[in-house]
RNA sequence: GGGCUCGUAGUGAAGGGGUUAUCACGCCUCCCUGUCACGGAGGAGAUCGCCGGUUCAAAUCCGGUCGAGCCCGCCA
């Protein structure tokens, strides 16, 4: 018999049909007896009060895979109205052991016990509620992906095993390649500018490594990035408009499209500019209303540090009703080589996107001219003839336009839009300093 | 890399010099015909992370060690 899903249920009655899914919960009231089978879609129940159908349950677990054939009968008192009945068991794969954790019920998302959380990750995310989450974050990136399409974006993927380091700053993890020393991709920062010569306008979800020794809320050594590039901008304010254009309309869309498993999850109520336009705070004037709202003096920092980013995210929600807010034209010694600077005004021509207090991306013009290129990574220290710059340096010697873009973590903003508080709990299975497994 | 905090049945927690180491969930046995965090009776399950010290006596105090969490630095 052909297998029908449990969401189906309701729309079958009087049907004989066959379930099949994972036995999920056993209430059992003697003569009456209760079971749930969890699939893809959901839950359905099924009412057991054959003592041999029964008996063919006794010493098997939850998880325990079924197949449950009967006949649909709407009842109100059932879960989503309808339930099988006459059920005949047939047992596909039946689990004896216990299992170590309880997946019905809500699993703790508590500080001290999210080593337990992935340590069972195999199983706590066979519950419905633990599911939410990646279903979420399965939509938010296609939402993102039909965004950027729609408007011209070609989706590229570029290399993770690399030569060597390159843009420096953050550490590198280094690994044998077939005796030489291959380097995992800090980002794909060189690739992306590389192809605006060839599609102006791309972009990439993947991972990128980071063996920074960081243990905190919002580090992983394994992160997934959404990298965007776009040629022929006009300025950097067209760039920071197309990344706030983008998140708006995403996390729109999935405040529409989940309000329920948001609100079950206890996300925040979405706030957004009623003008469309993400706020934007110079870092000198966030230094500023910061040090004098907190008598922090903050002026002499070159970056903004974590309670700013804090400060700042509150203040926007609060006074201008937005989640989002950009903090932009960094000091010129926080620039790196491929930043656009603004010699004459002291900045950078960067912005950095923080949503609900987390810097969720860093949004940069580049340097696009060659020449200046060379001077600038001179200026750095960097040996311009090094075998790691020459196939980055064609690009801009046979000619790029000007062009931006944006290194956006997803880990941070899924974590964010639901309202968990590591970013570990947005991954499935998050890689840090100390965990490779499972 | 620096600082602070925490390791007690499978899971989540209580206890903070002398207890048979407590509770909830889960598990096992039995009772229960509308459960949905089902209910009831009984039961099993813990060398209190590890090593050493103080003490008549250590889960409890001290030192070390391993593991975890949080903050800072840095970043997405």
């Amino acid at each position: 018999m052909t297998r029908t899903l449990t969401r189906e249920l309701a729309s079958k009655q009087g049907e004989t049909v066959t379930v099949k899914g994972w036995l999920h919960k056993k209430r059992l009231l003697g003569g009456l007896n209760f079971i749930t089978v969890r699939d893809r879609s959901g839950l359905a129940q099924s009412l057991i009060d054959n003592k041999d159908e029964l008996e063919k349950l006794r010493g098997l677990q939850i998880g325990t895979v079924l197949s449950l054939t009967g006949t649909v009968v709407a009842d109100e008192r059932a879960p989503g109205g309808a339930e099988l009945h006459d059920v005949t068991v047939e047992v596909e794969v039946a689990v004896t052991d216990e299992p170590p954790i309880e997946i019905d019920k809500p699993i703790s998302h508590k500080p001290e016990n999210l080593d337990t959380l992935f340590e069972y990750r195999v199983l706590n995310i066979r519950n419905l509620q633990e599911q939410k989450i990646f279903k979420i974050r399965g939509d938010l990136t296609h939402y993102i992906r039909e965004h950027l399409r729609s408007r011209e974006f070609v989706e590229i993927d570029t290399p993770k095993l690399l030569a060597e380091a390159t843009e420096g700053g953050a550490e590198v993890f280094k690994l044998d390649y077939f005796g030489k020393t291959a380097t995992l991709a800090q980002s794909p920062q060189f690739y992306k500018q590389i192809m605006v010569g060839a599609f102006e306008r791309v972009f990439e979800i993947g991972h990128s490594y980071r063996a920074e020794p960081s243990a905190t809320t919002r580090h992983l050594t394994e992160l997934t990035m959404l990298d965007i590039e776009m040629g022929f901008v006009e300025s950097h304010d067209e760039v920071l408009d197309t990344v706030g254009d983008m998140t708006q309309a995403v996390l729109r869309r999935v405040y529409e499209e989940h309000a329920d498993d948001l609100k079950s999850l206890n996300a925040p109520e979405l706030k957004l500019p009623e003008d469309g336009k993400v706020p934007r705070f110079t870092i000198a004037e966030i230094h500023e209303m910061y040090t004098k709202a907190t008598k922090t003096d903050t002026t002499q920092e070159k970056d903004l540090i974590p309670d700013e980013e804090r400060w700042i995210s509150d203040h926007a929600r609060k006074e201008l009703g937005s989640d989002l807010v950009f903090a932009i034209e960094f000091p010129i010694e926080a620039g790196k080589f491929y930043h656009k600077m603004d010699r004459e005004r002291g900045v950078v021509m960067w912005g950095d996107l923080l949503f609900r207090g987390l810097e969720i991306a860093t949004c940069p013009l580049r340097e696009n001219d060659y020449e200046t290129m060379i001077q600038q990574m001179k200026n750095a220290g960097l040996d311009v003839s090094h075998e790691g710059f020459k196939y980055y340096l064609q690009a801009f010697k046979y000619g790029l336009p000007q062009h931006g873009g944006c290194g956006f973590g997803i880990d941070r903003l899924v974590e964010k839009t639901i309202g968990l508080n590591n970013v570990k709990e947005a991954v499935l299975f998050p890689r840090d300093i100390n965990r490779l497994t499972p």
